[in-house]
DNA sequence: ATGTCAAGAAGATCTTGA
């Protein structure tokens, strides 16, 4: 079973690349991020005619996370995350699908730092923190699975010096990561490649794809049960060379 | 030093958020 974590930037801008994808590599379940629409405009039709069955979260404009299975409905269990009411942002989605509960996750950004943006990132990890620990309390296979806008170590990052003063490295950003992972989840790209250098994204600007100047953000989390069963995991980099292309490449866990 | 892209609102470009 393949299980990928992919942010479209976009889900009208790349629904050529998405069908493409879903077409060529047949992924069993699809957990997507950034789809810059709104629950109406979500192109359900042309997904489901890929033989996709799918749950969205949307919103107008920016943010928006969609899990999808193949021959299947994804059964919604939460929307969003408790913790912040005011909280308006579309970024969590979780589901069960194919006897697994799957989480869609868009972690804030949280550029510039410091800053409002940087703080609402700490909290939103925060809430994330407490639901990852439900899910491991109720023992229930899991995979959480998304954009998580962190750089887990130096060594997920083409230049530590380029990317010193982003959000996506502070030590505020990783000491929240390493406490979620350290619950007992398994990075199953990490743990797949030791040794490290597997980017996932590569920033439209300054020709990083040509110069292959990327970093690992893109993560999927694996409970217990779950991580048993972890076969192979990889990042389809073909998909970031096409035109038209996301700047996150799909990313990819494969399990018994 | 920095070479981009997508969407929305406005209005034939600018702002926001990556």
């Amino acid at each position: 079973m393949k299980i990928v974590s992919y942010n479209v930037n976009g889900i009208k801008a790349r629904l050529p690349r998405l069908l493409e994808y879903l077409t060529e590599q047949q992924p069993d379940i699809v957990c997507l991020q950034e789809l810059k629409s709104s629950d109406e405009t979500f192109p359900e039709a042309d997904i489901r005619a890929a033989g996709y069955g799918a749950v969205w979260h949307g919103q107008k404009g920016f943010n928006g996370v969609a899990v999808l299975a193949r021959g299947a409905d994804p059964v919604e269990r939460q929307r969003g995350l408790d913790g912040e009411v005011e909280d308006d942002h579309s970024r969590y989605l979780e589901c069960d699908v194919d006897g697994l509960v799957v989480a869609s996750i868009y972690l804030p950004n949280g550029n510039p730092q410091p800053g409002p943006k940087f703080d609402y990132k700490l909290r939103w990890m925060e809430r994330l923190a407490q639901r990852a620990r439900a899910l491991l309390a109720a023992e229930v296979p899991a995979v959480l699975a998304g954009d998580y806008n962190v750089i887990p170590n130096d060594d997920d990052v083409y230049s530590v010096q380029a990317m010193a003063d982003d959000a996506l490295m502070q030590p505020g950003s990783r000491a929240a990561y390493r406490a979620l992972v350290a619950q007992g989840w398994t990075d199953a790209l990490r743990i797949r490649h030791p040794q490290g250098r597997v980017w996932t994204f590569w920033d439209y600007q300054a020709g990083a794809w040509q110069r292959d100047a990327g970093f690992r953000i893109d993560h999927l989390l694996l409970s217990p049960a779950v991580a048993d069963r972890l076969v192979e995991a990889g990042v389809d980099r073909d998909y970031r060379g096409r035109e038209k292309a996301s700047d996150h490449a799909p990313t990819w866990a494969q399990i018994r």
